[in-house]
DNA sequence: CATTGGCAGTCTGCAATAACGAGTGCTAAG
DNA sequence: CTTAGCACTCGTTATTGCAGACTGCCAATG
């Protein structure tokens, strides 16, 4: 179907490395210049047309070089076989971060810096859900006389907290007594499981009582069925500064939409993983999120339930696409081995 | 000892506004116009020239108008006795956030997107101290054969978890056993002594236990004693961006040294706050740490442990000092409401 | 039929120049 | 102490011209 010859897919890979390296619209000449292709330049302007007739690239003025378009991008990327293995540095940083022990957030805290710092990009990691996971401890803390924090832990590790208003006022002793009686009633229960008991737990209760069991346990609820893959760990925003000439605009939307977690939690959600579980979304096919001039790289990584978030980076169409998917899928990899079950 | 006149500190201040409102140099033509100082533009020019000997303000180049330099800026702030009181809509917008039940995560989320917003500008929450809480709950969960999760709880509502690896393979029932005897041990005592009876705490285990036990009392009294003051949410990096132009260079290493948090904290813990826990740095002052060019506002809010961290905001050193200051003690004012002992 | 050298045409980027306007500093007078 | 007037300084903007980089096309070639 596609006109492009096999030295044209060549010269659009060329075009593609050129231009992330450079920045600069890369003409016929310099291709012959650097590339030994054994033909002349006049026989690579001819491919170039043909490329262009495919939308694969673009002159931003007549009688300029070329640069790749988005759909060039796609398929440079599709192409992507061999990935370039990570320099023995980027190996040993990856390497530096194992072993330390540290809490959870720590844990993505560093990692999501790590990845930023592998691609010079602004990097994501999706917090873990815990979906699959048993309840093994609660906890009730009273903060004020009418303020209490209620706990929850699991048995994968992760830590819910949530603060609310009990309108009465509650003695330590009542609480305390409530929480043993709530860990008997739930130890071990799957989450669906517990909120169904939560939600009959308060009728347990005289009258009185009755309305502040109710609030911590609808508190309590909420908590277990919040999966909680709504939060975002981010790094890098300096990044997006540096590559700001790659945006036509202002890269201040750009941020924000970073930002707006919500943005980037619908993106994640709609991206469709390849077998491997990589997915790439290029330029203006995120064009509906506000982002169509950025990339996004995410692929999954095994949490400790079974569980898969995903992790990644965003950063300007014009990206060093080899090295980040590289980086990416590595940084996952290093995440599974330490948060999942081994 | 100042040469500088009533109605030069008047001129000052009017400079200040303008160049603050309009980012250009303010002339004393433009002066006359716009307020009524009932004197010629030449009286004006004259305080401008004693306001330039007190190195209050400066020109950017021979024969154009003048913006405040650091000195000014700190003179204006010192005088800002009226602060400007929050607009509704800024008023609104911080009952709005009352009242919801959240996790403490949630809340420091929140406060920062608030306080930027209001701002419109970087703003920062320090996470609450735990100095003088007491242990309230300790948790040890199994996350794979050789891997636990430590979980801490206080009574002031902070959560610490930790992961670590014990060499050793360690059966659930021994943990949970372990569990309980720490919780007998620990539970109630401050966190000093704490700390003191962990690191006695494996003696009481044979020999062929000791190895793993003494890992994880180390891992808790690490927990114990890292006072965690050392965390920083953030929000609105965007604005940054917005207000590129108020830096000399690029603003990226500016961006950098926000996302490095160990020197913001650095930064925070050296501010001196006045009387009423407020503290402002101007420009210069924060040179030592790559930040010459920004001023830093904050102010302590009161914790559940009657503790103090800090919050505040960060931007351009050409920044709206009054409205800034008066949105960072009402937020402060807020989420000491919203966390404190009440 | 793919490839090639040559050449005219087009566009960007940069440097130099000129005209404009805003604003000051200074002086002398009220 | 204040004011009006004036010469002077710079930054800003628009214009012009020129050098450089590429392409597109055509006719020639193996």
């Amino acid at each position: 179907m596609s006109m492009v010859s096999e030295r044209g897919l060549d010269v659009l890979r060329v075009i593609v490395q050129d231009y992330v390296a450079s920045r600069e619209p890369v003409g016929s000449k310099s291709i012959v210049d650097r590339y030994s292709f054994g033909v002349s330049a006049a026989t690579i302007r001819n491919d170039m047309a043909l490329l262009e007739e495919e939308e694969l690239i673009a002159a931003p003025h007549t009688s300029s070089g070329r640069i790749p378009t988005d759909k060039g991008y796609r398929v440079f990327v599709n192409q992507l076989a061999d990935l370039r293995p990570l320099s023995p540095a980027q190996r040993a940083a990856i390497e530096t971060f194992l072993g330390s022990s540290a809490d959870l957030d720590q844990v993505l805290a560093r990692t999501v810096r790590l990845l930023s710092q592998l691609t010079h990009q602004v990097a994501l990691v999706q917090y873990p859900s815990l979906s699959r996971s048993r309840i093994r401890h609660v906890e009730l803390v009273p903060l004020a006389s009418s303020r209490v924090m209620t706990v929850l832990i699991t048995d994968t590790g992760r830590v819910e907290q949530r603060l609310l208003d009990v309108s009465d006022e509650l003695d330590e002793g009542f609480l305390a007594q409530l929480g043993s009686r709530l860990n008997a009633t739930l130890g071990g229960l799957g989450l669906a499981e517990a909120a169904e008991k939560l939600s009959l737990f308060p009728e347990q209760f005289p009258a009185s009582e009755a309305a502040a069991v109710g609030r911590i346990a609808s508190a309590l609820i909420e908590q277990v069925l919040a999966h909680r893959q709504d939060r975002l760990v981010m790094a890098g925003t300096a990044n997006l500064v540096r590559t700001e000439e790659d945006f036509s605009g202002s890269i201040y939307p750009v941020l924000e939409a970073i930002e707006e977690q919500v943005t980037l939690l619908r993106l994640f959600g709609e991206m469709e993983p390849d077998q491997n579980g990589f997915s790439v979304s290029i330029g203006k096919e995120n064009a509906s999120f506000g982002l169509g001039e950025t990339s996004v790289l995410t692929t999954g990584y095994a949490t400790s339930g079974g569980e898969v978030s995903r992790l990644g980076v965003i950063g300007p169409t014009r990206m060093d696409y080899s090295n980040n998917i590289a980086a990416v899928r590595a940084v996952a990899r290093y995440l599974s081995r330490l948060l999942g079950e081994d």
